[in-house]
DNA sequence: CTGAAAGCGCTTACAG
DNA sequence: CTGAAAGCGCTTACAG
């Protein structure tokens, strides 16, 4: 299209020496005079030279690209990871590129992996199928993680997490805990509750049968697991619940008002990953907090390490925090 | 690292043909003979050779890569309209690459707009400087623009949104009508604030200077709007306000009911987006939606079709919609 | 229909 | 400290 982009081999032209003098003052300066370095230089200005990113990576046989596949780019837990993990690829010079795992292909994936499209992962979608994976680019997991599949890890302590939760809601006093759950299959959703079931059963409580409710992370599903709740008897419903995800304790508080109940006067309501707009809902949110920023931060910097020839395939656990507000309080006898 | 990849010319030599059969079977195979192309094929299948993209791209001179400029890639407000421009670039056989704007510097953008980079460029932040754009690589402008820049822009009308806005509330019978801003020097914040007091002086209301609130899309901003606003006399504040974002009219909410009032008994409120959640707070947020995952989707499609020699600088209006929600109500005389 | 050869724009041992 | 030359892995006019 464009001719007049100059090359490496116009501006040797100009200041009269080799591309590979050329070459060197653009990326190993010191290997070059003084005089040659400068005279180079003023090249490039001259020539409003700039480097074909393109062909130094074919050169390089790298991509200087980083996917991160995403199980659902629409989700807004995700676009936190995502900015933490572009601040640390910006400046150690690598592309982001991300790709929607949901509306991809397997065989997209597949691409994904290829070191021709990008020299490393970092995978968000623990239902990924870990042969896909194996065995190709560097990984790193992020939040969730792929079973059988062997790459250092970046998440929380969900187990724990979950407890945390629990603990809180029986500190208040309360004694039928209820939990909605993340999506079947999901490592997550596991994860959380048998958190919340352990955590329960170490203070001599039980996760009953019909206070778990099954969600999938989306406001919907809270809003179907308050209309679940609603329809049981006052005096056998949980007093207070846990839910997997901020959304669907927003679509479970939204719903339980609309049939004029009140939170926590009525029910205690306890979400899972500290989104922004929950803290101004009425009530605001009491939650598990996640750091999302610093997972993604910590997923990129784990997989440069990698990329530098770093061996750890240790998991990084961040801790979570317990942010109390007003949607949990004391159980009223 | 691996010398197991194997590459073009190690399928021609299984396949006893040139290096030119074995790429025109992979990306031209009508030019090929039926016994060639089942043999390179096979070659290809027995081989396990995967095509490298940056060798290609490099011949083609192109990148095979489209950025996307985002003013705050934690800002959930982008996630879908990355998600609208995946669905689309993917397909087509290109890269989604995300910068975010803030935390990059101003020569990083201009590494971004670089060809070797990527062959376009969405860009949803308008405040970028034009001149860093002008004359670079396509670009299709999306939701927000840049003053002065000629690109294509995929948009929806501001003005006719916040009138859009303002009638309901005085459809309802409201006549103190308020409005909370986006940022300063933003065009968006601009046109919805002119859209506001053009529609209200077109009803014979005005827009007084005490009933605009400086915000910045935030929810906080939203919070701090609130402030003011209970600090007026009752008599003289707005009875309705409209804030030009989702995320601070829920602030706006939340603070007005921690001071003990409702909404929309006490001050009816409208926002603007139609970010999820909004639909699950209480009361359920009024709103004027964007269609957000139709702005990106149609964003990428222009700048395909400019990358493909179609030449089509007009602008794309989308329509907005009303969504009536619990949060504005007729005014209580 | 197929091949030899040049070239996309860099980088880097190898000499000197 | 610098240059000539090979090569990263493809593609594509040009011949035949």
């Amino acid at each position: 299209m464009k001719q007049d982009r100059p090359k490496i081999s116009d501006v040797a032209r100009l200041a009269g020496v080799s591309t590979a003098t050329v070459s060197r003052v653009i990326s190993n300066p010191g290997l070059v005079s003084e005089d040659t370095r400068a005279t180079v230089q003023e090249a490039i200005r001259a020539s409003g030279y700039r480097l074909n990113q393109a062909a130094r990576n074919l050169r390089h046989r790298r991509t200087g690209g980083i996917v991160a596949l995403v199980p659902n780019l629409a989700n807004p837990f995700f676009s936190q990871i995502l900015s933490g993990i572009a601040s640390v690829l910006g400046p150690a010079g690598y592309n982001l590129l991300v790709a929607d795992t949901r509306s991809a292909g397997a065989d997209m994936l597949l691409d994904y992996a290829e070191p021709s499209r990008a020299d490393g992962l970092i995978v968000l979608d623990g239902t990924l199928p870990a042969a896909a994976l194996a065995g190709r680019v560097p990984v790193v997991l992020a939040c969730e993680w792929v079973p059988g599949l062997s790459a250092p890890r970046v998440k929380i302590d969900n187990r724990a997490a979950a407890a945390m939760a629990v603990n809180h809601l029986a500190d208040l006093g309360h004694r039928r805990i209820g939990h909605v759950t993340g999506p079947q299959g999901n490592v997550l959703s596991d994860a959380r509750q048998s958190g919340t079931a352990e955590a329960l059963a170490a203070r001599g409580l039980t996760l009953a049968p019909d206070a778990v409710y099954p969600g999938d992370f989306s406001l919907d599903s809270g809003q179907r697991a308050a209309a679940q709740w609603l329809a049981q008897p006052v005096e056998q419903r949980p007093t207070a619940v846990f839910l997997a995800s901020d959304e669907m304790a927003c679509g479970f508080i939204g719903e339980v008002q609309r049939h004029g109940l009140h939170v926590p006067q009525d029910v205690s309501v306890i979400g899972f990953d500290d989104i922004e707009l929950i803290a101004h809902i009425s009530p605001p949110l009491t939650t598990i907090r996640q750091p999302r920023a610093a997972i993604g931060r910590l997923a990129a910097e784990r997989l440069l390490a990698q990329l530098n020839g770093q061996v750890e395939p240790d998991d990084t656990i961040l801790p979570v925090e317990l942010v109390l507000r007003a949607s949990t309080a004391a159980l009223l006898l």
